[in-house]
DNA sequence: CTTGACCTTGGAGTACGCTCCAAGGTTTAG
DNA sequence: CTAAACCTTGGAGCGTACTCCAAGGTCAAG
């Protein structure tokens, strides 16, 4: 696959597909006998779980680090697996604040719909 | 209240506050007679509220928006009601990808616990 | 009346994460 | 052979969200 098709099927520009690649969150593909990348499927994987960290508001060091941890070999397996118990926390505290921020929101619509009984009424 | 003392409770920068009150992220305070902005105690709650939209990916821009759906009365009715939707949706779309992410983090320790039992085996 | 710790504004500078461009090479279709 | 549609690299430029600084004002303590 052309570094075209991956962009299309990621929805990431091919600029962003290379930077990233310069950054080292995702593996430097191979190259065909005219330098062109040609990537396999499982590229796919990884820029969508990068696209949903990234949205998640986590910075492309933060997502480096949890896509090495996830996708790699390098760490032992007592670092491997202190650092998976600290992101999952990271990713708890956060699923706590999306849960406050939704209530916030239902209380302010739940605030609309008494106001509108209050109409009627 | 002042500036400082303001920082301190949150956390921010008085850099940052005076910036989030020219972005119109939250309201202008009072000011004394010698010019100093003067703050009462739910300036606090909006900043923190920030913070935490801030560390969930959402963007100043959004967040303004967000602020002015949860804490004013500008809109009409509907208006609110169909945007607060919108955010809620959103934020469930959130809340899918950080499980989604802590499942992969949860597979991977298993992968790691999984690994240690062969090894005592 | 000076010192230190506050405060003000406006503007410049910075880090991050892209995004675009120039200049050039390759491949496929006609 | 040419045109269109890909690809390469390196570097400049841009929007966001701060962050820092200069130059000056205020205020309480000693």
């Amino acid at each position: 696959m052309q570094i075209k098709q991956v962009a299309e099927k990621t929805g990431l520009s091919r600029d962003t597909i290379r930077f990233y690649e310069q950054q080292g969150l995702i593996a430097e593909p191979k190259r065909a006998d005219n330098g062109y990348r040609h990537y396999d499927e499982s590229v796919i994987l990884h820029l969508n779980m990068i696209n949903q960290a990234k949205d998640l508001g986590f910075t492309l060091k933060e997502i480096k680090q949890l896509v090495q941890l996830l996708y790699s070999r390098e760490l032992t397996q007592a670092q491997m697996q202190r650092q998976l118990q600290i992101k999952r926390e990271e990713i708890n505290r956060k699923l706590s604040e999306l849960e406050s921020i939704r209530q916030q929101i239902d209380l302010a619509l739940a605030g609309l719909c008494k106001y509108r009984e209050q109409l009627k009424a």
